[in-house]
DNA sequence: GCCAACGTTGGC
DNA sequence: GCCAACGTTGGC
């Protein structure tokens, strides 16, 4: 088992509108590295750090885990979508996304919190000029993580 | 709104 | 295959 952080933006999909759901299709990742570890490393049962982002408080809002293998994101195929790629068929679907389930919302980790934790330094979101929306954890980091959400 | 960092595109 | 131009991400 694997551990991942996914970035979400609150006004798209918060760690709120995700616990009201059974499970959350992750739709709109453009991005190939993202698509790849979604596609051919991410498995059921993985466990994944909720992380709003572009938002005001950037930063750690819930536990989740993988709950699908890799399908098709029908975004690609919808014209009216700003996630529409003209280039993706439904014959050579390009883009996939995975289900996720939401387990638990959590006090929101800010990102300041993370960058202050030193056993957190080589987290690779963490990294200077990181962009990618999923970025694999650690389990070392997974831990970590798990006590500061403990710690008060 | 700014801008650093990174990814993608396309001409050559 | 190189690389300049352009687009996007995301924190601040």
């Amino acid at each position: 088992m694997s551990y991942w952080l996914m970035k979400s933006e609150p006004e798209e999909v918060s760690i709120d509108d995700a616990l009201a759901l059974p499970s959350v299709a992750w739709f709109g990742v453009r991005n190939y590295q993202a698509r790849n570890f979604m596609r051919d490393v991410m498995r059921v049962g993985d466990g994944v750090l909720f992380y709003h982002s572009s938002c005001a408080e950037p930063g750690i809002a819930g536990i989740a885990e993988v709950a699908s293998t890799a399908y098709p994101d029908e975004t690609q195929f919808d014209a009216s979508s700003k996630y529409f790629d003209p280039k993706a068929s439904r014959e050579n679907p390009r883009w996939m996304l995975l289900d996720v389930k939401a387990l638990r919302k959590t006090r929101l980790l800010a990102l300041s919190e993370l960058r202050n934790c030193a056993e957190l330094e080589q987290m690779q979101v963490l990294k200077k000029g990181s962009r990618l929306s999923i970025t694999p954890v650690t389990a070392d980091e997974w831990a970590v993580v798990m006590s500061l959400l403990q710690a008060y």
